[in-house]
DNA sequence: GTCTATACCTTGATAGAC
DNA sequence: GTCTATCAAGGTATAGAC
């Protein structure tokens, strides 16, 4: 049986990699501990980075798996919104734990720059995105629609953070009650923002394309346009001389089409930046904007 | 001069290290990006690991002397207190922008078993805590000395969960606006906190733990104090008999004067210690007394 | 299909001329 | 102090006998 021994190797995989880290775990490490040459790995996965992409893949699957089956509970109907969340927080706590290698940021290692990596890499984490954003719909309802992507940093925030003390086996909790905990915080948050309806920091148009595309050129763009606008606006509230304001707008306007175009040039950029920067109330703008254009 | 080499190096590094991690940064690359030859780094670092904590304990200067600059400014007495707050988040912002590889975990680094390393870590991220813990106290005052941990994990988790999005560039928010929404955030989770007093998740003692660290050696004994007498109250709670009570007391009171003896008598500490963990409430008291000396 | 043995490469680190 | 040249270690990946 083929299928046996892939298996195995994916397993002790998983497991090796979630011990040791990427770089840490050598092929000759999970091959020993299969008790099995290390060239018979190479029949079945082509290299280190693919085997950990399926061990990756294979990791993930379990989560959603998981939550998908708890829906299908027989008492989950009658359970409250806010129960339900509490329920699912707590698997994604204990997934999480069990799974953290596979959560962090991978920018650190070698394998961040394969290809077949980054795809599945990107795949699953838009699905986690979503999932998130769904349970946080369902449990709260359409007040939050504006600010959901914000709710959902939020939430992933605290989750992630409470996570590492778990992981530093500092906190006496079971998972169920640092679940409770972390929905009564949120409960706090939510009502708030829908409350005071604040200016969402996550736009929707944003959260859609770069949490899958981070470096997607069209979506960083459209959040260059957005920063220079608040700019300009911020220029028009400026307590100084209209005709300065003006010119500084007509800046930020030649800034922006500058910008927009490809190749653009730096020279001008930069002194065009190096201009506005000279108003201590913009710099904080420019700065950013410096910031989205490296 | 060889200082001026001797800081090109670091720079440099710390600019490597930044943009391509620590695996992927070789020595090659830094002595190429100098122009000088690899064995000359040599000369001034011993070795790759010492080069990395030179960069990390550098970087991390930067941002606790901004912030104790930023209160040597003249119109810093006239702020309020969450208008200071938004100030030392947005400095928080941007340094962790910038700094972004050294404030991550380092689990899956090599690095991550040097101890050198390690110790500066700690020590860099001990302050960094109490940092936190100090700011969040002068802007709510003491109604969250209960809670402050959590309240300092989660700032920690909204505030590095909102850096990753700007590290992907998504943002189009000047950080200052970003500090201000941040602090709205908490500011209602504090209040919520507040009025309905939940129980804590993150103990003072465990704070101490996993943060307060024993390689820093004014701050370790300080921890140790802080711990014999969390342990001290303890025996008082316990259900014994008032002179049993008063016996452990007294023990207690001897490892804590025997801590702080320079150099203190491991063996008598030991026997201390045993004759502490022989109950079974103070067990866990003892055990990261045990940590925190070895 | 599975093993042994090895090719080949990239590291970090060093020796020795200048 | 700085370079060139090189070492030793440890990694991935493969060739070839069985």
């Amino acid at each position: 049986m083929e299928d046996a021994r892939k298996n195995k190797i994916l397993d002790t995989a998983i497991e090796l990699f979630r011990a040791k880290g990427y770089s840490s775990a050598s092929m000759q490490d999970i091959a020993e501990a299969c008790g099995m040459a290390k060239a018979s790995i190479y029949k079945f996965f082509a290299s280190k980075e693919e085997l950990f992409t399926a061990a990756f893949v294979a990791c993930h699957q379990t989560l959603l798996d998981r939550a998908a089956a708890l829906e299908r509970e027989e008492a989950w109907l009658n359970l409250s919104p806010k129960e339900k969340l509490r329920r699912k927080v707590e698997i994604q706590l204990e997934y999480t734990v069990a799974n953290h290698l596979f959560m962090i940021d991978f920018k650190e290692l070698p394998i961040a720059t394969n290809e077949h990596f980054i795809a599945a890499w990107k795949r699953k984490k838009a699905a986690l995105h979503a999932w998130r954003r769904e349970l946080l719909i369902e449990a709260y309802g359409d007040p939050i629609e504006p600010y959901v992507w914000d709710v959902v940093a939020i939430f992933r925030g605290i989750h992630l953070e409470y996570l590492s003390f778990v992981q530093q086996k500092v906190i006496a909790l079971p998972m169920a009650e640092l679940a409770a905990f972390i929905v009564d915080r949120m409960d706090a948050v939510i009502s708030d923002m829908i409350r005071t309806q604040p200016k969402p920091v996550i736009e929707p148009y944003n959260a859609f394309y770069s949490y899958l595309n981070p470096s997607d050129a069209p979506a960083r763009e459209e959040t260059v346009r957005r920063l220079v606008d608040l700019m300009d606006k911020r220029i028009g509230e400026l307590a100084k001389p209209e005709d300065t304001k003006k010119e500084l707008q007509q800046v930020a306007a030649m800034l922006r089409a500058e910008c927009e175009r490809v190749p653009s040039n730096t020279t001008l950029i930069r002194v065009l930046t190096a201009y506005l920067d000279g108003v201590p109330e913009l710099r904080s703008y420019v700065r950013q904007l410096y910031n989205l254009l490296s």
